[in-house]
DNA sequence: TAGAGTGTTTAGAAAGTACTAAACATTAGA
DNA sequence: TCTAATGTTTAGTACTTTCTAAACACTCTA
């Protein structure tokens, strides 16, 4: 194996680990999927932890949070008891995963502590400037969020990228007969 | 100060806690956001540190960085010394700010990691197989990137949501004559 | 210029997270 | 059924982050 093919993907693989942390995952995970972005086919467990010089263990628990949020796959070779893994080429798949994933979450959360909130206002007897003024804000804050997850799921369901010409919308949104939500 | 009231709020500011830690915030900048979101005016860090239990120090740090991702702003009161702060009720304002930040570093970042790798490869006097594979990958990622950067830049470019129907863009892709990117 | 009021910084404790080595479980084949 | 190959779980350690209390710095006014 040349050395400084090596460099080159060491270097890259540094940078996912890098990204997956701010993403809030494990580094981990994100040099699991940079080392098999790189490889034009699958590689064993072992040898993803050889290469990464990290624990078979750490890797056994990174490899399947990885394949959780569908940035790699396992591939099976006939005749062999090991398990291979290789990368989602499509980015857009790995990422649309991802933040779905998150956006469900979230959104779902938001929600159901608005409504908890909304509620619990309502069966307060007193109806202060206080009272009122909480419920002006959680209301404001429910419908934000139910635009921006409107746009979000939009943006989701897109099978490919191509055409998601988003920077024509706002655009759109000022023609003649179509001018607000 | 009504006791109910205090237990709604108090699940509000949790809620924003949690929300804050899942986008890698600290949870206390979640809760200072959901305290002076349901204030109709504002209060002094002093107050802030005492209705959320938390030392002044920590508020300090807390109460700049939430500052630092425009979610609150800070006021004088003419004749005190005390600086009084005041959430930031524009919920747009406040994601497309956080957002836009957190895009700008990473995709920067991916940029720099990628770019470095092909002039890495470039540099290489071997062209095998393995090199042209990942050049080849370096490219999608890069190209990919510059596809979603394009689409993040626009929507955080738009002044409101009012009309951002990114869900009708998808059909709009589909119109002849505007069918691939 | 002493003292009170206010926000910031810091040292160290506490809490939380991630990692490894080793034990464990499962399967396949001899 | 024994052994080797493989992946998973776990106990304990190391590392990282977060928090508080206290020291500090600044500013205003008496």
């Amino acid at each position: 194996m040349d050395d400084s093919l090596v460099t080159v993907e060491t270097g890259f693989i540094d940078g996912m680990g890098q990204l997956a942390d701010y993403w809030g995952y494990n580094k981990v995970v994100g040099w699991i999927y940079g080392l098999l972005y790189l490889q034009d086919g699958s590689l064993s467990l072992e040898s993803v932890a050889e290469e990464l010089q990290v624990s078979k263990g750490n890797i056994s628990i990174n490899i399947r949070e990885a394949e959780r949020l569908g940035m790699v796959k396992k591939v099976w070779k006939k005749g062999d008891r090991k398990d291979y893994y290789e990368a989602e080429p499509n980015l857009w798949q790995v990422i649309r995963r991802i933040t779905r994933e998150r956006q469900k979450k979230e959104f779902d959360f938001a929600m159901e502590t608005i409504k908890t909130g909304l509620d619990g206002l309502e069966l307060l007897e007193s109806n202060t400037q206080q009272v009122r003024f909480a419920r002006k804000r959680l209301n404001q804050m429910s419908s934000f969020l139910k635009s921006t997850n409107t746009i979000i799921s939009g943006l989701l369901s897109l099978e490919t990228l191509k055409g998601a010409a988003v920077q024509a919308c706002p655009v759109r949104s000022r023609l003649p007969g179509r001018t607000s939500d």
